[in-house]
DNA sequence: CTGAAAGCGCTTACAG
DNA sequence: CTGAAAGCGCTTACAG
């Protein structure tokens, strides 16, 4: 591998001038630049980003950590904040914390050690705490979920509405016992929706029951648990809300292998968009987030941190809502 | 931001032992080692690893890419690669190529420039000529497809084997117009299943035709072409093995809404055992591959090519094949 | 057991 | 327009 005193012995000229040509520094002259460049090529030569990094106390690179994978909703959000990196010729490394821990910290380790410059949490990928105790030292921005207190750049839909229009679409069907079987109940993305659930309740005159709502994993036992225990009150259900699309396509199979006793046209409204409500039988009513954009726009904010380090503190603070729809199909 | 150099003189002593401390040299007396690990905590230093990847001429950082990460196929081998590089203390950055060669050549750079020590190619992430211009300069393994005369490490699936026992299932269960929709009919996994086809037919004695195999991308309108498409040559087909789960998944979508003009209940194979195979209705027989297991090797051998730079050239290269097995279900 | 010093491969302020 | 030199924050061979 051959240094950059080599292409400077090379071509005749000192390693700073090889390092403006490498940087493109408009002050050299042409003859030289391509003298230089010549070089370069001939040589094969490549720099050494570990010796640059060091240099500029900077490594162009951010984390984005999710809390997995196998959703298809996060490699959704995953694909735009890799497009939104290369824009802006970043690198960019997407983790997936699995529940531990001990992943999530090595992570932050590389923002701690300078292999990051900034960070963004998915999802529940960060507790309150962590990320109080984060926040003043490191560039964060959230993507899906803030925590009412923390003036952080979050990028989100705006889940109160979402809630509402869903729940309201149901009612327009006719549905009056609306379940609502929900992700993490603390999340703010749950607390909005149930927000909206409700005032279409109260403006369609429906008496709001608490125990119609349950939350649950990802995971088909879970929510299998979660409709199955609503319905094990004695309460009626005609119609569904879920948090995730893989949610509602656990449903869908706990009512054909009859694990849960619902009728198989169920009136139901899934949340995320992703390809996993298309090809159930039947589809899936979804509300549709940008995944792609929400992914893209939380990085792109994070860039927008690191580069303008002098924006004065929390002028780019605050949520971003990003727009939403709802698709109809078979549920 | 402390650096190592005001730790020394925090502790009274050198920059030297304050590394020594933080590298864990036992040469080190403990009371000197106490005392350097008391002012490394009260001054909450962190390492800089930007320095130190510099200094050892190493970033401990590996990288795997893949062809996208939209199939849960994807995630999962990524999981297992995820857990592999923790294991033994490397960085991965994962990276999805979403048919874009620029995004590829992004990462091919991060090899150059010394920010990445190896790489694994993930499927048909890479190409034959890209692979032998990069072999013999940097460590690599390809992880599900190989090229036939490159000699590099892949960890696979005997896919033949798997071609031939999926066939023999539909054989058995009285289907003899089998039709194959592989993938990228020039890759290797394609190659090897098709010729365990080939063969299970020729055990029974049913004739092979060319004609009842087709490939499609994992796109609903690829596969539903490619199922039309031989249904159009007025072949009768009374069982189907595919390249994948998504494709499986798509075939039920298409004879749902009977774009695809295919008997509710065809005998039909997928491979990958992903969870998408549940999740349908009917649900997907299917070959299970070792998805975690495939990532997880990968990125070990790739590991161990990298520490253990000794070894002679060769020894380690070669097919490694992980057991498959198949799941009976609904098709 | 510890320290002084060289050096990893770059960038950049300074001088000319 | 170009070069000499300092320095980014570490590690490690060498000397003691």
């Amino acid at each position: 591998m051959s240094s950059i005193k080599e292409v400077a012995k090379q071509a005749n000229v000192s390693v700073a001038t090889v390092s403006r040509v490498l940087n493109n520094d408009p002050v050299v002259k042409p003859a030289t630049k391509n003298k230089v460049l010549r070089v370069i090529k001939e040589m094969n030569y490549k720099p050494n980003m570990l010796a640059k990094n060091l240099r500029k106390q900077a490594s162009r690179t951010i984390v984005m950590v999710l809390p997995s994978m196998s959703n298809p909703y996060f490699s959704e959000i995953a694909r735009g904040a890799q497009a939104a990196a290369y824009d802006n010729a970043y690198n960019i490394i997407i983790g997936t914390i699995e529940s531990k821990r001990w992943i999530l910290d090595t992570y932050i380790n590389m923002l701690k050690t300078n292999l990051a410059e900034g960070i963004v949490f998915v999802s529940s990928s960060v507790n309150k705490e962590l990320l109080e105790e984060l926040m003043d030292e490191y560039k964060i921005v959230l993507c899906t979920e803030y925590y009412p207190g923390i003036n952080a750049t979050c990028v989100a839909i705006d889940n109160k509405r979402a809630g509402y229009e869903a729940t309201k679409e149901l009612i327009r069907r006719g549905c009056s016992h609306i379940a609502y079987i929900t992700g993490n109940r603390e999340s703010s993305s749950v607390t909005a929706r149930i927000e909206g659930y409700k005032e279409a309740l109260k403006e369609a005159g429906i008496p709001y029951r608490p125990d119609r709502i349950a939350g649950a994993k990802n995971r088909f036992d879970h929510v299998k648990e979660a409709v199955n225990g609503i319905i094990g009150q004695g309460l009626p259900i005609d119609g569904i809300i879920t948090h995730s699309d893989l949610q509602a396509s656990y449903i869908l199979k706990g009512i054909k292998e009859k694990s849960i006793a619902l009728p198989e046209r169920v009136g139901m409204i899934s949340f995320d968009g992703t390809f996993l409500a298309e090809i159930t039988n039947p589809t899936i009513t979804t509300i549709v987030q940008p995944l792609y954009d929400l992914g893209y726009t939380s990085v792109h904010k994070l860039i927008l941190k690191l580069v303008n380090e002098s924006a004065e503190a929390g002028e780019e603070e605050g949520l971003v809502l990003l727009p939403h729809h709802m698709v109809i199909r078979e549920t």
